[in-house]
DNA sequence: TTTTTAATACGATTATTTTCGTAGACATTT
DNA sequence: AAATGTCTACGAAAATAATCGTATTAAAAA
């Protein structure tokens, strides 16, 4: 699956949360923080469906779109881009850096704390 | 400062791991791995100057290029991007998603916890 | 049934990024 | 000094991404 631009991972974004939705529901969400028209909404969708980046469902005259990847796949290969590009292959820099700035509550400390001792199960 | 571009990235990495260089040096490092020519990455480093992205020594003939920003504020933005479009600017997801993916050694785990832990006296 | 509204298709335009070729200046070798 | 090699500058082409306008068609409202 080729990387989405960033006009598209704004949009499949909306698609991992809402599951499928319309052109004119994704534009209305896009328009909350975006001034474009909805042809170019329209348009980059239509884009997104050629390179087989999402589904589209024609019965209906209004198309219904859905993911491809799922929001995991998309966000490892993200995530394996920016480690190697800005973070020198590092994984390990990469979240020292995230976990200083996100201030994480107790709680979340906690869970990544479990999660680390899976891990070192594992071993 | 504007983010960079894909191959603006690739150049700005090295620039941080060598602190200061020449268009020839960089792209000897760059010639690794792509296969473009000389001059395209003359350009672009001219191009990130001319956005104020690095510096240039130009007291000899082969002009020395150093970063404007230092790693971590570059990082901190991308990451930054990254969270909010592709996780839903849950910086806790991507940290584990990060730590799923890299399967760390028993030395990093162990400097997670420690920063887990001074992350939490902090409070 | 006529009018209006709302959808897709699609080409075209604009902006941005990446790439390269050529010219001119300086340095090094012969 | 002449030839060769190595820089930078710079414009322009090619590739990619983002945007929009118009035509057409289907549905809904009047």
């Amino acid at each position: 699956m080729s990387k989405p631009t960033e006009s598209e991972l704004e949009i499949l974004s909306l698609l991992w949360e809402m599951k499928e939705s319309s052109v004119r529901q994704i534009h209305e969400r896009l328009a909350e923080t975006k001034d474009t028209g909805y042809t170019t909404t329209l348009k980059t969708m239509q884009n997104m469906h050629a390179k087989g980046m999402v589904n589209r469902n024609e019965e209906q005259r209004t198309h219904v779109y859905s993911p491809v990847t799922n929001q995991k796949e998309t966000q490892k290969s993200l995530l394996k881009n920016l480690v190697t590009t800005a973070f020198g292959g590092s994984a390990q820099k990469l979240v020292l850096q995230a976990l200083g700035e996100e201030n994480p509550s107790k709680e979340e400390l906690d869970e990544i704390r479990a999660f680390l001792d899976k891990l070192e199960n594992k071993k």
